[in-house]
DNA sequence: CTGAAAGCGCTTACAG
DNA sequence: CTGAAAGCGCTTACAG
């Protein structure tokens, strides 16, 4: 290794030496602060141009770093055997938060029921009262979100949505995939494996579907995939407002017997898993199954040859990008992305041992 | 923002006052370094072990840069219209340096004509002369690789292989996918789309087919899967050692011909347009069509719908982490993964937009 | 409007 | 075997 030589990044001192000022002057140049005559401002400027400055962001940070503690809120449903699917994004929180906890970050979380639109409700209004420097949330509950993102408005605090977006709800930034589109993608499967004389069968299973926007826009995508192409297949629909086995596993029953020749299943959402588990018992194998998310349980049913496709969006990249973009922007005041839109990967049981969420 | 509190992280001169010693004594601990007895030692231990003591990565960095320049060789084939691929991996490690110049390490870039080994060789000298600190590279050619390994290992030069791995070269570590299960992969996708009575057909482009190790093995991969799930489609080959579109196109012309019913194509690399424009213009678009690589020409066959899958390893992402992986190992001696095995992404039209290489 | 000085947490000669 | 001091490049009171 020999000594660097040459251009080693002209810093700060250099330039005050150039300018015959201080480094405190350089400084406010830098950061565009008052207090500086337009004379040595222009100098300081131009030299800045000359030589091509760039801040040495290591040491910014760690000059920065003996400031103040910047309180970051998250709020995300709870974790239960039903909605695994959100240790992933709390993962990425995690890790996000371990490597910036140095520059003094702190997060607080909050969890509400998915079930219960009250409880999301409850928890937005400790989070207002606690005034965090910023806020990460899934808006699940259009309505309920508003007063969130009211609130964050009026008082300047920036918000950044994962997961799903709600069009019109002006946040710092949306993460996550384009949901409509998973929805398509999950179709032009459904179309390369199915004859065209089978029916398609729509399953929804949420307790709250008709205010749950990320269902209904996957729907609408899948629905439109057919359209668009002109593709015949007849589609089902089944709804089911209770998520438990039992009541999915009846219905399902029901329909089956009235409608023969289903050749693929779509389930909107990580509930997938609910749906193979009838399948593998009823002995229906053979149709094709897809949904969403990469949980525990639905991986299980796609090693077994019950689940085919698992749609992913790498929900632990989104808590993480979510986290990070906050800080980036509270403490560098970057410009960040309106909408960083993930990539819809495609799970099978031969692919999933490489996934990383 | 309030002000940061209580458990605020301690620090080197947080443990040398509780040990009542100086810092430079604390640092030989933390670094393990010589000359500290055994009983200061095992106080000092102690204390970090209390305080769970987590080094500031941050002003470990700034500390360092003052020290000597890092000088990583990359060697990668160079990049034509033919190899467009190779621009990826190059934009992951352009990234890389961006990043971690302020630290720094320089990056020098060597490249190969990936048909013609000796280019390679001669390279490879060139490299040896520089002797480097470390070296990231792809291992097309086993023998030649074998040269630049040797004499790696004779020097204590760490290396890094990305895109494929040579079993047997024991490299600092591998970033890539595991090639073989990629083959895997291919052959279930055919599995969905294809009748059992059809056809199935590998297509082999590269001037060097037999020394090829990642072609081969994907081919291996392949047909694995078909025996292992006692699959009996009947699988065709086809090979070109001609790369360019007249040669194959008659190949595939002569070989259509006799054969009828062929349900889909696999193409064991990146060349899969070239396959794609032939089947364009001999109306056989309805045969399913799989190759690999988010190459500018493979996107434009997989949007007008040509090319029905394509798979991807995210190659931008295998040159950023070559490069971090080297670094990570040469500036904090970090422990490395010795695999670090890629996700393998399935990309089709419906899903491209939102691919990130 | 401007500057001198201290500090962020760590590393490294150098001196004993 | 151990310590005092300078330095990494930037930011921030504080004093003028």
């Amino acid at each position: 290794m020999k000594k660097s030589t040459d251009k080693s990044a002209a810093g700060v001192k250099e330039i005050a030496r150039l300018a015959k000022v201080s480094i405190a002057t350089v400084d406010r140049v830098i950061h565009n602060r008052e207090g500086v005559s337009e004379k040595t401002k222009n100098k300081i400027q131009a030299i800045i141009q000359k030589l091509n400055y760039q801040p040495n962001v290591l040491a910014r940070r760690l000059a920065l770093a003996s400031r103040g503690t910047i309180r970051l809120a998250v709020l995300l449903p709870n974790i239960s055997g039903e909605t695994e699917f959100w240790q992933a994004p709390l993962d990425g929180i995690n890790q996000a938060e371990a490597e910036i906890k140095q520059y003094g970050i702190e997060i607080e979380r909050y969890f509400f029921d998915q079930n219960d639109e009250s409880s999301f409700d409850k928890q937005v209004k400790k989070i207002i009262r606690q005034k965090p420097d910023g806020i990460l949330f899934t808006p699940i509950f259009p309505e309920e979100s508003l007063v969130l993102t009211e609130d964050c408005k009026k008082k300047g605090i920036p918000y950044v949505m994962i997961n799903s977006d709600i069009p019109g709800y002006d946040s710092l930034c949306y993460i996550g995939a384009e949901i409509f589109h998973s929805g398509y993608l999950a179709a032009q499967l459904v179309n390369y494996c199915v004859a065209k004389t089978q029916k398609v069968l729509v399953v929804k299973i949420a307790r709250e579907i008709d205010n749950n926007y990320a269902i209904l826009r996957k729907e609408d995508g899948f629905r439109a995939y057919f359209s668009d192409n002109k593709i015949q297949n007849k589609i089902l629909t089944l709804d089911s407002k209770q998520t438990d086995y039992a009541a999915v596993a009846k219905k399902l029953d029901q329909l089956i017997k009235k409608e023969n020749d289903i050749g693929a299943i779509f389930v909107t959402n990580s509930r997938v898993s609910v749906v193979a588990k009838y399948l593998r018992k009823a002995g229906l194998e053979n149709v094709l199954l897809l949904g969403y998310d990469f949980t525990k349980d639905n991986v299980e049913f796609l090693k077994d040859g019950s689940i085919d496709f698992l749609i992913c969006e790498k929900p632990q990249e989104q808590g993480y990008r979510g986290v990070m973009t906050l800080f980036q922007h509270l403490v560098y005041s970057n410009t960040i992305e309106k909408n960083y839109l993930m990539p819809i990967d495609i799970i099978t049981k031969e692919n999933y041992q490489f996934y990383r969420n």
